[in-house]
DNA sequence: AAAAGATGGTGAC
DNA sequence: TCACCCTCTTTTG
């Protein structure tokens, strides 16, 4: 399920077979029917992703603003592999066709048409992207230095940095080593540097795999694990065996370790 | 069969 | 802080 990573990682897919090609745009679903008949068989002409966000360029400045929420994902398939094209049909909101390739998405919040005024208007609202090679450190610092709330908090804040979710978020404040609680008043700028560092490395590595790998695999035996304590919930911690624990923080699970973030 | 929960976000109170 | 929206899977009764 989405987070920046996944963003990026959809556009970079995209990329390769629907920039600078007539696309066939429809709504199976057809809820977005009306908008898709307005850009349908025209070019889409390039993709942009900013955080959680990522916007379809079609010719005549009409933008397809997508946000895939908890659970709007990307399909792929063959346009002549029949049974793949039938599955599912009633679900999918938005399906772009080329001769070659299919792209279908699924239960996003947000699928709209919109122009370039609006793009800006979204981007404008949201903090650094740390994903982006020019992505500006010292705004997002700047906002968390001055807050009074626990940095757990202000990490899921997409106007301060953009792109990070509930699993980026345990796994950086894990691999930094930080206690989630403390304010972003009373952080220090080397600890928020170094998550920043950690955020940059981590997201991009996942926007290339498509999925989210913080644990290094060489470190425990369990294969099958990726994180170091996102949904390890009482499971014992891979560096101190302590239990994982997990707490709410607006609404979320946050899960971490006592013991290793003081 | 129904409910809960999930990597998100908004808007009302 | 809560209800709600989008979809699908897993858990519960």
């Amino acid at each position: 399920m989405p987070e920046g990573h996944s963003i990026h990682h959809f556009k970079r897919i995209h990329s390769d077979y629907f920039v600078n090609r007539t696309v066939a745009v429809s709504s199976p679903q057809g809820r977005f029917s009306d908008e898709a008949s307005k850009i349908d068989g025209t070019t889409l002409e390039k993709i942009t992703a900013y955080g959680k966000h990522l916007f379809f360029h079609f010719e005549n400045d009409k933008i397809v603003h997508v946000h895939l929420g908890l659970y709007g994902w990307f399909n792929f398939c063959d346009v002549d592999d029949d049974d793949a094209m039938e599955h599912r049909q009633e679900s999918i909101r938005m399906q772009l066709q080329t001769d070659w390739i299919v792209s279908r998405l699924r239960g996003p919040i947000t699928c709209e048409l919109i122009d370039h005024c609006e793009v800006e208007k979204i981007i404008d609202k949201l903090g650094p992207d740390p994903i982006l090679e020019d992505s500006d450190q010292e705004r997002a610092w700047n906002k968390i230095s001055t807050r009074k709330k626990p940095i757990a908090s202000l990490l899921m804040d997409q106007s301060i940095i953009a792109g990070i979710g509930n699993v980026y978020r345990a796994e950086l404040l894990f691999m930094a080593r930080i206690y989630p609680y403390t304010y972003g008043t009373n952080m220090l700028k080397d600890d928020f540097d170094h998550l920043w560092r950690l955020s940059k490395r981590y997201m991009k590595l996942g926007s290339f795999d498509g999925y989210i790998q913080t644990l290094d695999q060489r470190l425990v035996e369990d294969s099958n694990q990726s994180t170091w304590v996102y949904g390890r919930q009482r499971l014992q911690c891979f560096v101190c065996k302590y239990p994982v624990t997990a707490t709410m923080v607006d609404g979320r699970k946050l899960y971490w370790c006592p013991e290793c973030q003081i």
